[in-house]
RNA sequence: CGGGACGUGGCGCAGUCUGGUUAGCGUACUUGACUGGGGGUCAAGUGGUCGGAGGUUCAAAUCCUCUCGUCCCGACCA
């Protein structure tokens, strides 16, 4: 391609309404445009690294003879009141209505509607398993949409379903998609690590997540140093600690005024003890109502493992005026003495003894608190957030490291929630009619695109891998007018073509620096720069866009040499 | 959903508090000349319903009301 022709809107400046680096330089390389919140515009070069990426991920698909599909954005809702969803997905779900008034939605991913298509078109068990997988555009109405394209509210994906007459077969699958996903997110240059990650509602242990590491990331990963254990934080398990506490005798229930003090440390401070003598009472909400949830002062209470050990639909923390309407209690006094709501405790609370609570009072707490005695719980558990350190549930001497990572593969098993809610059913070899088992798995494009400019980027601008770069070369006359140079571009340019290579002219009529300066910030990782003096003496020079570093090559015989160094970066 | 900020040529901003020439700067864009190895110089230009609607006033980018849009923070530490 010639740059002359091409749409490349570069940026001196970053926009004023970006805040990552990706959202930054993908904008400044004139690769995105916004047109609303969370709503993008992908431009030529835009494109071409998402056409990269989406390349990798059909090559790795049908190598598990995955078959691409391409399904309908807008959806009946009939389809997903069948499936429940309808009504349980929220406002992330964008409703619409046709001519006639018929409800539809946007399709925020495509279980329904695939589980729909199979149901009709698979009877038999020697038609399975069937990998069906669509590249598509999605759209979910998110309450924040931002970081540009690594959170948009409508994105493209990868969204893949496989469906199976039993369980072990569903887990094979499983594992080769995970494979093949390790090998798109290798492909693409990305450092990534593959999670365990919370399964939600889905049910079933068998849910990873592929995040990439950086700084920006949304998720938090935690992971053993020494052995393979890694998953989200949001998950990951913690290790009782096995630290007897001392047998004093117990304390008598005291009520003692704290007036003012609410935090943890305000408290411990005032009556000077430690943090691990303080019990938090978190409040939270769920479709029965409050419950409460039990941390050590110095832990941080984990939501998801609260909900996934009460086994509700959803569970979020409780307004102040919840609380005020509800128990009338005053908050930062809240204790779970006499509480009466179900109250869920960490396993590190069960341990202690002598511990001090809120008196669910104004300025009041309880001192000598025992577990045993002075409370009801409803079930114990583990219910903290792992921290930096803990020591690693699985290998038992490792530590916990905890980073940010971004999100961009997640597969399940989904067992036979949609088949039983929307009748997939199939035959066996002895004619019987059964459910089919289900696994579904995505990948978000754009983010993966993103993900990659995060973790590949300097100051000068991005810093494509070879695999996804919007091309792989770009030839950089000195100087365009003079003819020899120009000559020698045309021919360097028609030979690569001839070679395969994915080049770039840049035939303008500008300064060589304009053309350095755009040629480091689009991130091309091959400079091929043409000037007068080299050629005079049978030299170019060929730069490597991530070291900077530049070396002559004679020319023209160098030319066919491009290849490999293209193939060493 | 709660809180905060912003909206002025394509992009980045000043001007708004304290109303008053023809709305300004940088950059980009067009034309010409010079220049030609890291966003060059000079000259002449193009481009603006100051987000929108209503109001106050002799007069509104500026004050008031409403509205739309965009961004940020928060929505577990009781």
């Amino acid at each position: 391609m010639r740059y002359s022709k091409l749409l490349i809107p570069t940026l001196k400046e970053s926009p004023a309404d970006a805040e990552v680096v990706s959202h930054k330089l993908m904008v400044r390389a004139g690769m995105i445009r916004q047109l609303a919140a969370g709503i993008y515009s992908v431009l030529p070069l835009g494109l071409r690294v998402l056409k990269k990426v989406e390349t990798i991920i059909r090559e790795e698909m049908n190598k598990i003879g995955g078959q691409e599909v391409f399904l309908p954005s807008i959806q009946p809702a009939e389809l997903w009141q069948e499936s429940k969803r309808w009504d349980f997905y929220g406002k992330e779900l964008l409703r619409l209505k046709d001519r006639h008034d018929r409800e539809f939605c946007y399709g925020p991913t495509h279980e329904e509607v695939i589980t729909d298509i199979i149901r009709k078109e698979i009877k038999s068990y020697r038609q399975l398993p069937a990998i069906l997988y669509q590249i598509q555009t999605k759209f979910r109405d998110e309450v924040r949409p931002r970081f540009g394209i690594m959170r948009g509210r409508e994105f493209l994906m990868k969204d893949a379903y496989s469906f199976h007459a039993d369980e072990a077969d569903t887990q094979k699958t499983y594992e080769q998609m995970a494979q093949a996903y390790s090998n798109v997110f290798t492909r693409c240059g990305l450092e990534f690590k593959q999670v365990q990650a919370d399964s939600g509602t889905i049910g079933g242990s068998f849910s990873h997540e592929f995040a990439v590491l950086a700084d920006s990331g949304e998720d938090e990963i935690g992971f053993c140093e020494k052995c393979s254990y890694a998953s989200n934080v949001e998950l990951a398990e913690s290790r009782p600690e096995s630290n007897t506490t001392p047998s004093d005798g117990e304390e008598e229930l005291k009520q003692v005024l704290t007036p003012g003090k609410k935090s943890v440390e305000e408290v411990s401070g005032f009556l000077g003890l430690s943090d691990k003598q303080i019990v938090k009472t978190i409040l939270l909400e769920n479709e029965n109502g409050l419950v409460a949830g039990l941390v050590r002062g110095d832990h941080e209470i984990n939501t998801v493992k609260l909900k996934n050990l009460i086994g509700c639909e959803w569970l979020l923390p409780a307004a102040e005026k919840t609380i005020q309407e509800k128990l009338g209690l005053p908050c930062g006094y809240i204790g779970p003495v006499n509480l009466d709501i179900p109250v869920y405790a960490d396993q590190e609370v069960s341990q202690l003894k002598n511990f001090v609570t809120g008196a669910n009072k104004a300025d009041t707490h309880f001192t000598g608190v025992q577990f045993q005695r002075d409370l009801k719980i409803t079930q114990s558990g583990d219910l903290r957030r792992i921290l930096p350190g803990d020591p690693c549930p699985k290998c038992k001497d490792g530590e916990y490291q905890v980073k940010r990572g971004i999100e961009v593969g997640h597969i399940f098993i989904l067992g036979t929630k949609y088949s039983e809610a929307m009748k997939a059913h199939y035959l066996d070899s002895h004619g019987k009619e059964n459910l089919m088992i289900m696994g579904c798995y995505g990948i978000g494009v754009g983010r993966t695109a993103a993900a990659s400019v995060e973790q590949n980027h300097d100051e000068k601008g991005m810093v494509w891998p070879l695999s996804l770069a919007p091309f792989e070369a770009v030839i950089i006359p000195v100087n365009f007018k003079k003819d020899d140079l120009k000559n020698a571009c045309e021919s360097i340019y028609n030979q690569l073509i001839d070679m395969g290579v994915d080049v770039l002219l840049d035939d303008r009529q500008d300064r060589l620096g304009v053309k350095l300066k755009d040629a480091d910030l689009i991130g091309i990782p091959l400079q091929i720069i043409v000037g007068p003096k080299n050629l005079e003496e049978g030299n170019i020079e060929i730069k490597v866009r991530k070291t900077q570093e530049s070396r002559l090559h004679p020319y023209p015989e160098g030319i066919k040499d491009i290849p490999n160094i293209l193939k060493g970066l």
